[in-house]
DNA sequence: CGTCCTCTTGAGACTACTCAAGCGGGGTGG
DNA sequence: CCACCCCGCTTGAGTAGTCTCAAGAGGACG
């Protein structure tokens, strides 16, 4: 029993993602694949980008964690945004002279260098696409609203329930997470760097969802046991996301 | 003795604003000041689009302060970006379904309310005007991602400095600052919604810069005594604001 | 087998918060 | 014109949340 025709290629993250966004033709699909030929396993920890660089390459995440982060002169980091498998990294960063931030990875990744000159004759050729690209543009601007609200409001336990959630939710429309955990491969510094909590105040803060019997998390799988709950302790609403049901208004 | 030709409308703020990034013919900068007739006075605390809204105006500051902001179900408020003489807000929030968060004055200001669809007629026409449009939007998205850095790991005096620093900069842009001061209407509350503490610290922490002759705030008028000093306590970088001399590369 | 890295827990310190009270200026109504 | 009231600023006192420093345990890897 063959699978639909449009299917084909739905295999590949970054299609499921944009044809939740603005349905794409076979074709689309199929150009959109052909961008990650060349997808390279890296290593934890890697920068892929420079801060002060000008890149010619657009990253594709395809597998694993990877982040925008900016380090302190005082040795700190923050976590500016995580970039998920489908997340497509700086499309527009050639605008501007310099980068203002680096991009690394967290956990081991699959990650393609899409050189910017084929995505953008891509686009051309496809405009469903681009037109799917601004909308996730504009869904990981909501994120990182809410991740300011996260730091500047809420309390450490609120901010990781937070996140948790927000992660079931992405994850989930990758293909990426169950229906109650998803794979979560990165360091309890790293979610200190995200949170603004230092990594053994991310320890307590876990030990209290832990002891609650709300998430489990061993063997670099979180497992979320009362997704309702953490909602709750959170006041998460998925609203933010606007990646409910898919294909949203589609106004110009 | 009559100005050059092409500064004809370079009273306007946003023209004033846009024509750093790129350069404007004076044809540009005429339907850019059309697009404002017609602006409004509107008093401080008022809301100007609703989180939930779906706007078919676009919001441009003439004067004064305003603010995106999020409201928490505990009642807390987090401003997630100053609009400032010159900002143009939610020129694509018209994708989306429905807005996530409020738009609203901290200050008396002067608005205009740009139809959506005259801003894209315009714009069609004068696509030097799009090209710094999307520049802007890259500067609006650097600050953004420095308050995240602010918040997440920064002590209360150093976030306080490095907002100072930052209004410095980009009120000077638009002609709203001298070289040791602007004018500061907002409250203490409002600074604090902002940089993620309680106003009584905000209190606090001003009156350390203060005793330390740093700056001056009486009347609404912050005046900077020592920009130096408060830019190394902030370890502020202006770099990030691309906002340096103007004219960047144009790619693409 | 040793080393390194991350996680875990404890103890003490400090930053920022809450609650509370008083002050001052500007606007409003008598 | 004066009195009052409200709102924002200011300061104090005590508290709570988070941080730093430190030490040990458990794995992964060479």
């Amino acid at each position: 029993m063959p699978a639909p025709h449009r299917d084909r290629h739905h295999h590949h993250v970054l299609v499921r993602k944009l044809d939740r966004l603005v349905p794409l033709t076979e074709d689309d699909a199929g150009a959109l694949a052909d961008l990650s030929v060349g997808a390279r396993q890296v290593r934890p920890r890697t920068e892929l980008l420079h801060e002060g660089d000008t890149p010619d390459e657009v990253i594709l995440v395809l597998e694993g964690f990877a982040a925008r982060c900016k380090f302190q002169p005082t040795g700190h980091r923050q976590i500016l945004a995580h970039l998920l498998p489908g997340d497509l990294c700086e499309a527009d960063a050639g605008h501007l002279s310099r980068l203002d931030f680096s991009v690394g990875t967290l956990s081991a990744c699959m990650v393609a260098f899409i050189p910017r000159r084929a995505l953008v004759s891509t686009l051309e050729r496809h405009p469903a696409m681009a037109r799917a690209l601004r909308l996730a543009k504009l869904q990981e601007e909501a994120i990182s609203r809410e991740w300011l609200v996260n730091v500047g409001c809420r309390s450490a336990l609120e901010r990781m329930a937070h996140l948790l959630c927000e992660l079931q939710v992405r994850l989930q429309a990758v293909g990426f997470a169950t229906r109650n955990g998803y794979g979560f491969p990165i360091t309890q510094q790293d979610l200190g760097d995200t949170l603004g909590l230092s990594n053994v105040h991310v320890n307590r803060t876990l030990r209290v969802l832990r002891d609650q019997n709300l998430i489990e998390w061993r063997e670099r799988q979180m497992r979320i046991l009362d997704l309702p709950q953490l909602q709750a302790i959170a006041a998460f609403k998925a609203g933010y996301l606007h990646s409910t049901t898919g294909h949203e208004s589609l106004p110009r």
